[in-house]
DNA sequence: CTGCACGTACCACTATACGGTACATAAATA
DNA sequence: TATTTATGTACCGTATAGTGGTACGTGCAG
C-alpha cells in the first residue's frame, strides 16, 4: 500500500514579528564576516528602532543565542546555537529521511529504489523500497555487491577521494560478470570522469544480464558521497531512451536527500578572515 | 485601586514573551530523546494553547530552525540551527576570548600569564599578559619550549590519549635542564597522574632555576586539551605555599575558558536513543 | 457509521511588544 | 582639562501584534 504524503495546506499569513525579527539578526550575524556586530549596526540593517533591537538582543543574549565578549559589547552568535545544532544532526538519520523520497521515486518511475552505503569495497544495501508492479527482485536488505559493476558503487566512487579511489579498487577483483562489466581500472576511472559529468551513474548490463540501474550519490558538506541511491529494473523497461530523464529524477532526489542529511545549500564559499 | 507608586528597579524587566516561548520549545525538542515532539504534546509541555504553539512552532519551521518530516507531522529539530551553530563556533578565537581572562589572573596573582598551544613535541606561546610589578620575564611570543620540563607542556599532556603522549615523549630528549627536571618517561607518567588528581600542573624549576610556573588545560567537548594557561615567576614569589591556591585560580580560569571556547557546559549524558 | 485526536483557519480582545523620550556611560573630539 | 558624539540602558503610553478562544477538515479507531 502506498502511503502517500501529508496533505499540508497553503499557508496564509502566519507570521510571528518578533520572532522573524530575532532569526534575521542571528543570520544578520553569523553573515558577518567578521562574525560580529554592534548594536547600531544591527538596528541600521534590521531597520529597527535601536530600543526595539536590544530589547530583542537582550533576551537572545541571556538565552544563549547570542553573546558578547567580557570587553567588548558587539553581539556575536552564541554557542548555545552550536549545542541546538549538534542535537539536531543527532536525530538525522539517513534511512528515515530517505523512505518518503524513495517511496515517491519508485511510484514516479515505476520500479524498486535501494538506498546502499559503501563499506570496505562493497555496496551495502540498507533499504528498499518496492513499485506495486515491480516483479519484486531478489535483493534483501543487508545484501552487498561490488562497488565496480553496480551504478550505486560507481556513483560513491565518483565522488570519493582519489586515493581512497585506488585503495577499494585495489582490493576488487573485477572480474566479468556479464559482457558489458569493466574489467580494468583505468577504463573504470574514465567512466567514473563521465559519471562526474552527468551527475548519476548507470549500470548497463553489468552486474546481471538483463538488469539496469541508475544511481545518484547522496553527499556531506564536504561533497564527499556517504550514500547513494538507485532505481533498477529489467533492461526490458529500463531502457536507453529513458535514462537520461531517470537520472535526472535520481540526481534531484539525490540532492534533496543530501541537504535533509546536513549538506547545507551552497552558499558563497565563507573564506575565514584572519 | 491601589497602585504601587514605587518604581520597582526592576533589573532586567527585559522580556518578549514569544521569543522566550520558541526558545523553549527549542530546548524541549532538543532536550527530548527521541528528538521530536508533536504539537499535542508541544502544547502541554510548555502550558501554551495549541493554537499559540502551532503558530510559533510554524514560523520556525518556516525558518529553518524546526523541521518535519514528509510523511510526519512531529516537529524536529531543523539543520539551519546547525549553520548557525557552526558560524558561532568559526568566530570564537581562542586568544581573544583569554585575553580578558588572562588579564584579571594578572592581575589577582601579580604575575605574567600565558596562553600556549601544543605543536608537535613542542609548547607554543601565543599569548602572554605581564603583572605592572613583573620584572619583564625573557619570553617572547611564538616562542617554543619542550613539553617535559614545562608546567603549560604537563598540563596538556595530562589531558591527551596515551598513545598521543607516547609519540609526544619518544621525540622529546628529555634532558637536564636543572636539577628538578624530569627525565625519565617513567616518572612523567606518574607525574602526569598527579596531575589529573589535582587538575593543575606545577613546574618547580624543572626548566630554569629560580622559575616556578603553574598551569591548567583548556579542554574541548571530547576533554581533549587543546591549550593550556600559566603563571610563571620567580621562585621568591610563587613559594609552595601558594601553589594551592594559584592552582585553583588557574584551573577555575581554565574552565571558565574551555566552556567559551565550545566545551558546553556539563550536562547529563546524552545517549542516542534505538 | 460515530467519536476522538490532531492540524489548521478565523477573529475579537487585550496583553504585549513597539518605539518614542530620557538618562547614563564610554569614546572621541577640542 | 572640558565638550561633544556615539552607544548602551531604562522608563512608559499607546496601538499593534500576539493570544487563545471557537470552528472546521481530515484521518483513524472503534
Amino acid at each position: 500500500m502506498m502511503k502517500r504524503a501529508v496533505k499540508r495546506p497553503k499557508k496564509p499569513p502566519y507570521k510571528v514579528q518578533v520572532l522573524d525579527r530575532a532569526i534575521n539578526i542571528l543570520e544578520f550575524i553569523g553573515k558577518q564576516s567578521s562574525g560580529e556586530a554592534g548594536l547600531p549596526e544591527l538596528s541600521a540593517a534590521m531597520k529597527l528602532h535601536k530600543t526595539t533591537t536590544h530589547r530583542i538582543a537582550h533576551v537572545l543574549e541571556s538565552r544563549g543565542l547570542l553573546r558578547r565578549g567580557l570587553d567588548s559589547n558587539r553581539y556575536r552568535l552564541g554557542l548555545h546555537l552550536y549545542d541546538l545544532g549538534c542535537q539536531a544532526l543527532d536525530h538525522v538519520n539517513i534511512r528515515d529521511e530517505a523512505r518518503p523520497l524513495m517511496t515517491r521515486v519508485a511510484f514516479d518511475v515505476g520500479e524498486t529504489v535501494h538506498l546502499a552505503l559503501l563499506d570496505r569495497a562493497e555496496v551495502l544495501y540498507i533499504e528498499r523500497i518496492e513499485a506495486q508492479r515491480s516483479l519484486t527482485m531478489g535483493s534483501k536488505l543487508g545484501a552487498r555487491n561490488p562497488v565496480y559493476c553496480t551504478a550505486l558503487g560507481k556513483a560513491m566512487l565518483a565522488y570519493l577521494p582519489e586515493n581512497e579511489v585506488d585503495q577499494i579498487l585495489a582490493a576488487s577483483r573485477m572480474e566479468a560478470r556479464t559482457r558489458n562489466t569493466i574489467t580494468n581500472v583505468l577504463a573504470l576511472k574514465r567512466e567514473l570522469e563521465r559519471i562526474r559529468d552527468r551527475e548519476f551513474a548507470i549500470d548497463d548490463e553489468e552486474i546481471e544480464d538483463g538488469v539496469r540501474c541508475i544511481a545518484a550519490p547522496i553527499l556531506n558538506a564536504n561533497n564527499r558521497a556517504v550514500a547513494a541511491l538507485s532505481v533498477s529494473g529489467p533492461s526490458s523497461r529500463i531502457t536507453p531512451d529513458r535514462f537520461q530523464l531517470i537520472g535526472k529524477t535520481m540526481l534531484k532526489t539525490a540532492q534533496e536527500l543530501s541537504t535533509r542529511i546536513g549538506r547545507q545549500a551552497p552558499v558563497v564559499p565563507v573564506k575565514r578572515k584572519r
